[in-house]
DNA sequence: CACCTATACAGGACTACGCAAGTATCATTT
DNA sequence: AAATGATACTTGCGTAGTCCTGTATAGGTG
């Protein structure tokens, strides 16, 4: 958790500059399956990277629209992203409210159980369509032969979309066992 | 995300009342494996029930140790408990640290992208474990013949268990997928 | 012409949460 | 005799995050 939106904002920095609003937009087209920020918060922490030295603001004047605070990744800023690359990933304590609400649904008898696990079905239902779909534009955008210097980086953002899928097959699956076990 | 810790507080509340310290425990114990918490915000988040009306305290004097402080669900607590389990379940924003970091690792080159999928590889290993271990007690300790009322939350329990291990073993039926990608 | 959308940012109010330390006493262990 | 661990709760500090509103202006749509 702990700097986790920093390090999105210096990834997406590192691969091309941007201002606040296009880090939004960026956010919600590329990392939108496992991550997401609200846009002031966005601006808050980008904010504190420029006070940290991590990134850099170069105003770009515009007629009509206020000026774009374009934001650059510093030296610093790839150094930290790096380190915080390298460094041991701090096992993540779960927190997840679907689970809570089957725990105790039971006191209120098999039909609202049923209701709670039927709600869960549509969502990782849409969920799994939803990452299909993107997952089969990525294929297909993709040139053919591409030896380009970042295949690297484009196969693992495809496997985050893949992890995506998975889970949410694998949530299929402990469903109907579950519903199974439900009698 | 929202009130989940107050749902968990008032649904341990509802099985047995107890103080602040058993419900500590009793989270680490029974719904560790998708919920937290730290002492200080069960303690804050026990005095805004009981500031709202959803508990009520009961102080048990002691001698040596400090009173008791009992909280006791009220039936405006259940109210509130029933009404969450049946609302509809807000879609979670997901926060997926280890995505980003793999999302990202990929300017640092294949060594470093292998040694995150191993990371994360030992890391599902020993939650898996973790997890199976739980089950089998689970199982053990349970009545052969058992007709109890609670048998719908046992079952539900042991649910959220299973959730938990086969998303584990997607985790890892991932890395082993990601891998051979990686070539 | 009124409304909506897009671009671009700022700031307050609030919730949720974790870490750390402090207060107090008894029982057990070293 | 001193350290530790269990019971039981409190307070302060800092971080992360959301929601909502406000400030501008340009361009397109009904």
């Amino acid at each position: 958790m702990y700097m986790s939106l920093k390090i999105a904002l210096l990834g997406i920095l590192d691969l091309a500059p941007m201002t606040g609003y296009d880090l939004k937009k960026s956010i919600e087209a590329s990392v939108a399956h496992f991550w997401s920020a609200d846009q002031s918060q966005i601006y808050r922490t980008l904010a504190a990277l420029v006070a940290d030295g991590l990134a850099e603001v170069e105003v770009i004047p515009q007629d009509g629209r206020p000026d774009r605070r374009e934001h650059h990744i510093t030296p610093a800023g790839r150094a930290a992203l790096n380190d915080w690359l390298r460094s041991p990933l701090e096992p993540e304590t779960p927190h997840d409210a679907f689970l809570m609400r089957l725990f105790f649904v039971g006191t209120l008898g098999v039909p609202a159980t049923r209701a709670v696990l039927r709600a869960r079905r549509s969502q990782a239902i849409a969920m799994l369509a939803g990452l299909r779909s993107v997952a089969e534009q990525d294929q297909t955008h993709r040139e053919p032969d591409d030896r380009a210097p970042d295949d690297l980086g484009r196969r693992l953002r495809f496997a985050t979309l893949r992890n995506g899928i998975l889970h949410a097959e694998a949530e299929l699956a402990w469903l109907n066992e579950t519903k199974e076990a439900l009698g």
